[in-house]
DNA sequence: CCTACTTTGTGCGGCATCCCAACAAATGGG
DNA sequence: CCCATTTGTTGGGATGCCGCACAAAGTAGG
């Protein structure tokens, strides 16, 4: 089982329906090797006919494309207000979603993990009714992960230390699929590296709430770091000498584009858009409106803050050079108010020209963005391996058959 | 011809002499196949016997170990006042070194290929006249290289624009092997990705001399980034409103972490240290021998740009979490004494505990890291596909035969 | 309408790779 | 000395891909 049937399978995911001639010349194989490929992969209910495709002369061939409904990969989510979980099928459609609020910091691990567990086991059940086979779960949390010990090392929101969140689900769910366990920020990033956009495939993602954080994708691959600490971009510490950081540091990016700077450099302390027992979208929302009206201090906040996201994500696109800067979190809110300023520093901050060609885009996927990442790496395995789906998995071995 | 030949070379390398059963143990393959993959690098001159492998009870196993004297991969390197190339073998030993003095400004871009496509040419003789083969080159440049265009954008110190090295360099020397082009920064990082060292298969290098620069390994991988202009850490911008930097920005890292930096804190403008005329290791053990005598500006220089070197590190660790920080260049002559101040600010400056367990190192490679790393890099292609050696190189296709 | 040409998709033989099972070789322990 | 244990090799079978030939399905031109 090498992995040409990965291959045509990430091909078709990347760049569309296309007939076994086009796919052969594209991928270097025979158009025979590929008839053979795709019978497979048909048989195993993740492709089908779409139509035809006409050429100038000659016989037109028979388009094939992924057909994504038989398998579903599930993201989920530990945050210090909810859990939540999202299952997609293998062409990124959202076949279940489900959340539960809790208040984390008041309960049990103990008493978490089950809620997650019976979210995911609902979740499942939802795909196996929908006719589909669940193939993987990924769970994002927010903390420290030392992926090394497989290892919680610290959830400082969370009010976690040492759990060892992967094993523990696993025991729980006693699952036929394996169980990844990976930052809620480089989850959120995965998801932003849409498959067939080429400038989507080295993205830095920049989480912003409270807290900040986000995560990195280089070359289509998660970068996770030795530990597994990657993409703690909030802590960075920018400004030497300024604002100390509820870390303990001083000068971390956090204290100059985290919400709360945002708001302090926005509002009064007695404005209700500080007043955090309203919700945070209708507080944006009324933060935009200020901005739309021409108030001049809701404005200059924006430009402040913009700035500094632009300073930060100058230093980060100078060491990676994304394609793209994704900005998620409340930044996708408020984000184009913020694009001018944000802009400026980044052209201004990046050596190479054009700033590297970096561009900055807002993330549209709301909340939604780690469970998502979640479900997408689940299904890498799929695009890895398709003998995955309809037959038993066998114990893994890093020699390929 | 599966990835399995490439599965055995690497580990043979990374992990040292081991027997046939051992291998087939770790990789998950039949001691049958083993047996035939060990045969089939034999008979290319990859591996050889080596001793035996006792154990508690039963027969003793035949160790097989790497063997790099049949194949090298050159190095070359174009800067501002030399060309230099090397040949390492697949067991990195170094099987040639050039060295040719040159200013760039002075020459033509022409002419500068020139000198350094005859440096190449010398050294593929020695590789022939060891008895191997090259299998590649890959050239390190000083400057921005679009990997979108095969084409140098800039650069700087060279005085060099938009000039396709590749293409040039791939047409003189008509080559039957594969010519790249990277970053000098990017392949003096990628030899400081040891083979067999998890902890150095995420490396951050930085490399200072007049201008910083530097690299990143993620999981032994070079990360290049979406143009190829990943590593410029000299101009992440981490002190707003700051000392104006040679590149027209403000508050450059390289303007407080660059060689000037230090000499302009230690001494003053008409002491001989300052004096570019003289060589710079003259100059930089004379910083030394004043640090070892207790000189009291020195060891403030020392320390208060070792509190940067710090900085710097700190914010790139916190977003690519590295297994160590490799100081190469002029750091790696003064970087011992910098040490306590770095590790001080990195510790402070990394969110993670105990610095994400980040190491801080001094590169030993000198000033040859950039060409060492371009012959390791074009050695990778026999570790991809080893029955690249002794038989003919096809086309180069997506599938795998 | 018919022929020439182009392109697509599918059989079939052959080769390479790897697994499985059996077996010979080499060693330590009773 | 015999036996359990481990290693390396051999042969048979399965799988995946290539090369080639061929049928199928279209266009272009008379």
């Amino acid at each position: 089982m090498s992995g040409n049937l990965g291959l045509v399978l990430r091909r078709l995911r990347d760049q569309g329906p296309r007939s076994r001639a086009r796919l052969a010349a594209e991928l270097g194989l025979t158009r025979s090797a590929v008839s053979a490929l795709v019978g497979e992969l048909e048989e195993r209910g993740l492709v089908r006919a779409a139509g035809v495709e006409r050429g100038h002369v000659g016989r037109p061939g028979t388009s094939v494309e992924l057909d994504g409904h038989a398998v579903c990969g599930i993201g989920a989510e530990i945050n210090v207000n909810h859990v939540s979980t999202i299952a997609l099928d293998l062409g990124g459609n959202v076949i279940a979603e489900h959340r539960a609020g809790l208040d984390a910091n008041k309960l049990a691990v103990e008493e978490v993990l089950d809620r997650l567990v019976a979210l995911i086991a609902r979740t499942e059940a939802d795909v196996r009714s929908a006719g589909a086979e669940t193939v993987g779960v990924a769970v994002g949390v927010a903390g420290l992960l030392d992926r090394t010990r497989d290892m919680l090392t610290v959830g400082p929101n969370l009010g976690w230390r040492d759990v060892p969140v992967g094993a523990e689900l696993r025991g729980r769910l006693g699952a036929a699929y394996p169980v990844l366990v990976d930052n809620e920020g480089n989850l959120a990033a995965m998801a932003e590296a849409l498959p067939g956009d080429p400038a989507r495939q080295d993205v830095l993602v920049i989480f912003g709430e409270v807290g900040v954080g986000g995560g990195i994708v280089a070359d289509g691959r998660l970068l996770r770091g030795r530990q597994g600490y990657a993409g703690e971009f909030g802590h960075m510490i920018v400004q030497p000498g300024g604002r100390r950081c509820g870390c303990g540091r001083v000068g971390c990016w956090e204290t100059v584009v985290g919400l709360r700077a945002l708001l302090d450099a926005a509002a009064d302390p007695d404005d209700p858009v500080r007043d955090p027992a309203l919700g945070l979208d209708d507080r944006l929302a009324e933060i935009n409106r200020r901005a739309d009206l021409g108030d001049t201090r809701t404005l200059a906040a924006l430009d402040q803050v913009g700035g500094w996201v632009g300073i930060g994500a100058g230093i980060l696109a100078n060491a990676i050079n994304p394609g793209a800067v994704v900005l998620s979190g409340y930044f996708a809110e408020v984000g184009e108010r913020m694009r001018p300023a944000i802009e400026e520093q980044l052209t201004a901050g990046v050596l190479a020209p054009q700033a590297g060609g970096t561009r900055v885009e807002l993330s549209t996927l709301g909340f939604t963005a780690a469970v998502r990442g979640g479900a997408a790496l689940a299904l890498e395995a799929v695009f890895d391996d398709p003998t995955l789906v309809g037959r038993r998995t066998e114990a893994v071995s890093e020699g390929v058959r």
